[in-house]
DNA sequence: ATGATTCTAGAGGGGTCTCTCCAATATTGT
DNA sequence: ACAATATTGGAGAGACCCCTCTAGAATCAT
């Protein structure tokens, strides 16, 4: 119906990860997605309304690529426990799998330029941090530990404390230690608390 | 001697943690440092032989004056275990007394564009960090730990996991809670693991 | 073939930022 | 008073970036 793309999206956005990755999200602009594309700015600008809706994109899939596993890791055993290891397996596998979303997961939406997203990738962004928040409080009352606090210690074993492991790497330049799927998951049961 | 300044270093580098909390270290540019203190760009060039210096110094002095304080709890006490909750708690507690810099913590020094930096700005923060490492090895092995992954523990516990709780925090916009502090020392303890 | 549609292609305006440069100015030591 | 000096004050060049706009190319449906 139409001429075909040479630029799609997602090849697009690639590149914006490998920009992000080299420069941070500062480095992300309209002109060095283009040059990195080999495509003229004419063609970023045909799929992205601008340089906020591209840099929610590039945010926005990343992390819904990754909380697609790490839903599945939540909710992937009976045993809450064993569920909960999981998914603090999760993030530093991921992470192992794709080294450069992963660096982007250290960022956070505001360093994307959240404030300036349209009203739609904002509604995105808090419809998968609910989805989060949600199941992490499901799982810490599963564990017996109800409110407030108990979620929030539950996030910090099985996302906040993964996360500062695969940063401590990433951020000193060397790949992930063998051993990180464990550490994370021997300091997540430690956090959790005995049985 | 000379005619006195009416823009001194630091009151330059306050104005420049002020704009890094609401814009990043992206909105810490020398015009807006210029604007936001009042000054004109040369005072700012009078002071910062450049953007880069600027930004590693506004990093070095808000990492320096929290390290400050971060030794002297890691050395509190001839009890080891007493030692690490209080570097733990100094953590947060630092962090609720200084929300602005706390803010600035929550960056790399990659993000300050620690590439840029000259020679001596990077020896200043190779040296502090050194000191770091140091002192959590030696924390790692009076504790009866030792070797590479015993002191990545410690460091997860006492570095990692208290900046998270603080993140977690000023990232959604709210002030650290009351407890903030004795959660960080029940993680921390938790995961040095049993006496 | 023809028109409709989707996309490429890139020039250029308007803005911001970094940094340089030079004149003006206020203070101190003598 | 006068020279020496550290600092202010600001204009302006050059680079980069965001975004708009127009022209044209490639494809599909009829």
């Amino acid at each position: 119906m139409a001429r075909p793309s040479r630029f799609d999206t997602d090849q697009l956005l690639d590149v914006a990860v490998r920009l992000a990755v080299a420069s941070g999200p500062a480095g992300v602009t309209m002109s060095a997605v283009a040059k990195e594309a080999g495509a003229p700015s004419g063609s970023v600008y045909h799929r992205f309304p601008g340089r906020a809706a591209l840099l929610a994109e590039v945010w926005l899939r990343t992390v819904e690529r990754f909380q697609e596993g790490y839903f599945a890791a939540l909710e992937s055993d009976p045993d809450v426990r064993r569920s909960a290891c999981a998914a603090a397996r999760h993030v530093v596998a991921w992470s192992r799998a794709h080294p450069g979303q992963a660096a982007l997961l250290l960022y956070g939406a505001q360093d994307f330029g959240r404030a300036d997203w349209s009203e739609e990738h904002r509604a995105r962004a808090d419809r998968g941090n609910d989805r989060v928040r949600r199941s992490l409080a499901a799982l810490a009352a599963d564990l017996g530990a109800e409110g407030h606090r108990a979620t929030e210690r539950v996030s910090l074993a099985l996302v906040d404390l993964p996360l500062s492991l695969v940063r401590r790497h990433l951020r000193a330049g060397d790949p992930l230690p063998a051993h990180a799927e464990a550490l994370a998951e021997e300091c997540a049961l430690a956090l959790l608390g005995p049985p």
